[in-house]
DNA sequence: TTGAAAGCGTTACCAC
DNA sequence: GTGGTAACGCTTTCAA
């Protein structure tokens, strides 16, 4: 392997024996300035990076088991909220957490890789993606758990709300309220729960109801949506499948001067912080409970070894706010 | 140390080879069913846990460095800001990252003890908070190099902004645009960026405004405090040492039918995602520029040994916005 | 102050 | 299939 110097490498080269380097590099114990020079100067000279394996093999010392956690490249609200809870179900059971920032498919298979080959971590956390049946064979061959949130995978426990049913109660909701033309602002096609919601909001809304995607989540792309929206169809309702694609979306129906949710109702997904203040209709997930799931399963699997807990979904409800018109009492 | 069984331990209890037991944990190759699940039941009964360290000496393979961040326990917008670039960063040159989630100054103590004892890391990063100079030292001395982010230390390299300015900043411009009688909403004491502002505050103010603390960051706490802060005093202006605060401040005035920025200006600090939408006034903070700098800095340090960069102060920007009125042409 | 040598708990190579 | 037995790179006595 593309392993550096060793101790020895500094001991040569500085004339002396490695227990001095150790000394050295531990900086405590008594060295002599002159050899402790020597030494520094081989190390600087070599590159000389001490393994830390080794280090922690030798110190002794407790062994604490390490998670992986991959989350994509995070932008939103959502990943934050999944994380806290999570870092501390982790925190307070020992266990490290080591985050991974997956930038896309390709980065997501090198770390993966990484991962089982340099067996860095006793239990991985896929976060909002998902892992073919090899991958997790390998995983699993090598006897590393693997424990899913916001994404379904068979054989692997995992945490998630139904976003298929998420979307069309968002879709059915409009619909209860008045609406009779139903558009959808989606995201990148690449989050599987994007992809559910409009299938969803498909069922409620007729296979025929226009769809607009967006490049990023943001209110910059939700607003671009929403004039696209309006230039091509005549709609009374929006179903965004994110929070801020719904703000985005309200702040240009309110520039071009259309009432909400008078002449169009819209509605968002997650209930984020801030959007009660915002007045946004929402179905509100329960991101926190992702990551404390996520912990306890991990715990459970990794210190308590009660095996595999069963996998979860967790339930979605409808926020009504200011941004759809009041349901009628017998629907 | 508290050590557990090894494979020897193992093997023994199954009357089998180490080489087997090995063989059993990796999965891998061809072991006889029989013997396999007697090596299995024997690691059952004494509840084995392989050593990572020893695996990952054993197996060879990169020496990864890892970098242990201890945030806070986070509960706002700005601990996701900073991880982001961070986190990306640091992915980029292949350094580890390991969350820490601090709940309180005893447990910063704990987790810094265990990081050097365990000499878990090779660089340490910390996050609005603070270490004793005996503390840098043993750092110093075991060879982890330490980067700070939301807070100035001696001889530590630092990203930070000038709080104590900020928040003079802030109750400057207040006082610019009209307002006379200021008053300032804080959070948590424990929060150093916090008192900072309010020193600042205090700078422009006068040392007889009054400050409203709150218990958290929240919009609910920010209201509780505008509601005293009408009950005590009575103010023109209300500086919020946060956003989220002066969210719910903003929400008690429109309750109580306080207009603003016409009777009371408000105006907050970070300028975090949404603030624009709301029309909030406020001192925004490069949050992201934490990060990506602590990324730099630490990537510079660990791998390309090129020592400490110089500490760092970055901007603040005043945006004005709905909150506040129009400051005139010639101050 | 310094060096030799014995571990630390695995993996992996070689015989059997 | 299975069991010895060297590494792996470092820390840590124990002498010198």
């Amino acid at each position: 392997m593309g392993s550096g110097p060793t101790i020895y490498d500094i001991a040569k080269r500085a004339q002396v024996g490695i227990a001095t380097v150790s000394r050295v590099i531990n900086g405590s114990a008594r060295v002599a300035e002159s050899t402790r020079a020597a030494v520094v100067q081989a190390m600087a000279d070599l590159d000389f990076r001490p393994n830390r394996a080794a280090r922690r093999l030798a110190a002794g010392g407790p062994n604490r088991p390490r998670v992986a956690a991959l989350l994509p490249f995070f932008s939103t609200n959502f990943y934050f909220s999944v994380c806290k809870p999570l870092s501390q179900g982790l925190a307070a059971a020992d266990i490290d957490l080591v985050l991974c920032n997956i930038q896309d498919r390709a980065d997501k298979n090198r770390q993966l890789d990484r991962l089982l080959k340099e067996r860095s971590c006793e239990g991985l956390l896929l976060c909002s993606m998902g892992v073919g049946p090899e991958r997790r064979d390998e995983f699993h061959r090598a006897g590393i758990p693997i424990v899913a949130v916001d994404y379904a995978l068979p054989e692997i426990p995992s945490v998630q709300v139904d976003n298929i049913a998420g979307g069309k109660l968002a879709a059915e909701y409009l619909r209860r309220t008045g609406s009779t033309k139903l558009a959808l602002v989606t995201g990148p096609a690449a989050a599987h729960a994007f992809r559910d919601r409009e299938i969803g909001f498909h069922a409620s809304a007729g296979s025929d109801a226009p769809v607009f995607r967006c490049a990023a989540v943001s209110p910059e792309e939700g607003r671009i949506a929403a004039a696209q929206v309006l230039s091509e169809s005549a709609v009374d309702g929006i179903v965004c499948v994110n929070d801020l694609l719904a703000v985005g979306v309200l702040d240009h129906l309110r520039e071009v001067g259309r009432v909400v949710p008078k002449d169009i109702q819209v509605i968002g997904f997650d209930d984020q912080p801030l959007m009660d203040h915002l007045g946004l209709t929402t179905v509100r997930q329960p991101m926190d409970d992702f990551g404390a799931w996520a912990a306890e399963a991990l715990v459970q699997i990794l210190i308590e070894r009660t095996g595999q807990p069963p996998s979860e979904t967790l339930p979605l409800t409808l926020i009504p706010r200011a941004t759809t018109r009041r349901a009628p009492e017998h629907p």
